[in-house]
DNA sequence: CTATGAATGGGACAGATGTCCTTTTCCGCA
DNA sequence: TGCGGAAAAGGACATCTGTCCCATTCATAG
């Protein structure tokens, strides 16, 4: 992680999400800017954490880990979202864990500084920050337990693939390899294997050269049906 | 639902849960008491929801409804919980249903009563339910995700069972028909089935004349391995 | 260019879970 | 008391998913 003090960086990341209307210009001086490269890691479950932060670029994943050791990705995150912010309210460490999908900007400040304001517009910003995530929370569990994989899978394609345009190289937009997939999406490599042999016979993707290339996004939106990790 | 108009009672719950130190005196002069019985619905996925609850006495179950019209159980709440919270803070909907599992008491405000509000500490007391129950989903998904429904049912039997007195029969402590329980878990009414069977099996339970009894608490608590509903 | 370990692709099989049906039990009512 | 429908119990089979294993491909150091 490097910071950026200057300033003038931080004023055009203020401006550019509108933060102005939300927090008074006291918070707002105390806030620093952080660039994080892309694969490190923001907060770990479990650990400390005493920042809470605004991701104002690039994109994040969230993702818990259990008992046993294995992962499970809760959703990616692109700007503007709030990492920390349940943290904060509940005085809880992080159940989960965050990383960064691409090199990305956010915005910290700490949780002491936080606690001595009064703010009611930020304080409800938060709220329904931590609101927001609840809600799809609460329906991604219900689409996780009542969805076969092969929906997970796709909503996952969708997720790190950019939309606009298909035919886009999955290998290129994230690093992940296929085992580090299969965990996110809580399944085991063999079984995402055979998902994707399956989509590549539909012509949804086309596997070479241990890449992955998205072709139809349609079908995939139609698996996927309304279950995104965003 | 049946409105009690009685003031002595509103106070009389006030002061047991301590929320004349979370919100002002016209914050608490403006709730009402209902009383909901055991069945009764409090709030359904995509209606109209205008109140915020306070569970003060009694038990409800929230549960969401998904696309393809199946329901999955999310958790039990025990007073003192909120109900509205989150639809309060995202102006969304409600994504999930609650219903009395015991004839119940919940305080309630409206919302437009609440947006007038700049209670910081009430603000922050809803904030933190909210960051709670997000912290609860957030490991929840996983866990479904990632366990068998075995684990699940486990952990079912454990929430509707008292904990003080094994040997509960849980004919009488819930309504569910087992059709209605295997939906809330997630799974097929077949698969419950087995499940219960090998259960009984196992001398974890005792199945006689349609009803339910849990014999062993300490066999439920390590199959439920720290999943709970509660 | 080749050797080597990592990553990918896939066969075989077992266990978990869903679907469809049939039988049995329970329970209220004629 | 007997009947009929609802709930429960469970058999048979298909599908989903995990585990174990091995073959193939890829990337990279030498």
């Amino acid at each position: 992680m490097r910071k950026i003090s200057d300033r003038t960086s931080i004023e055009h990341w203020v401006e550019k999400h509108g933060l102005r209307g939300i927090c008074g210009e006291a918070l707002i001086g105390a806030m620093s800017l952080c660039a994080y490269e892309k694969g490190e890691r923001i907060c770990s479950a479990g650990s400390e954490i005493d920042q809470l932060y605004l991701l104002v670029d690039g994109k994040l994943k969230v993702f818990s880990i259990l008992p046993n050791g294995k992962t499970i990705l809760l959703r990616f995150n692109e700007p503007l979202a709030l990492i920390g912010d349940a943290e904060w309210a509940t005085g809880q460490p992080p159940r989960c864990s965050v990383e960064c999908v691409e090199d990305s900007l956010l915005l910290s400040v700490a949780f002491a500084r936080l606690d001595a304001s009064n703010d009611v517009p930020w304080l409800r910003f938060v709220m329904k920050h931590i609101a927001n995530k609840l809600d799809t929370n609460s329906n991604a569990i219900g689409l996780n337990v009542l969805y076969p994989v092969e929906n997970r899978i796709a909503s996952y394609l969708l997720s790190v693939t950019t939309g606009e345009n298909p035919g886009v190289n999955v290998r290129e937009i994230q690093t992940s390899k296929l085992q580090e997939i299969a965990e996110l999406i809580g399944t085991s490599y063999r079984h995402l294997n055979r998902i994707l042999a399956k989509f590549a016979e539909d012509g949804i993707v086309e596997r070479r050269s241990g890449g992955l290339t998205v072709l139809d996004l349609g079908k995939l939106r139609k698996l996927a049906e309304g279950m995104l990790y965003n």
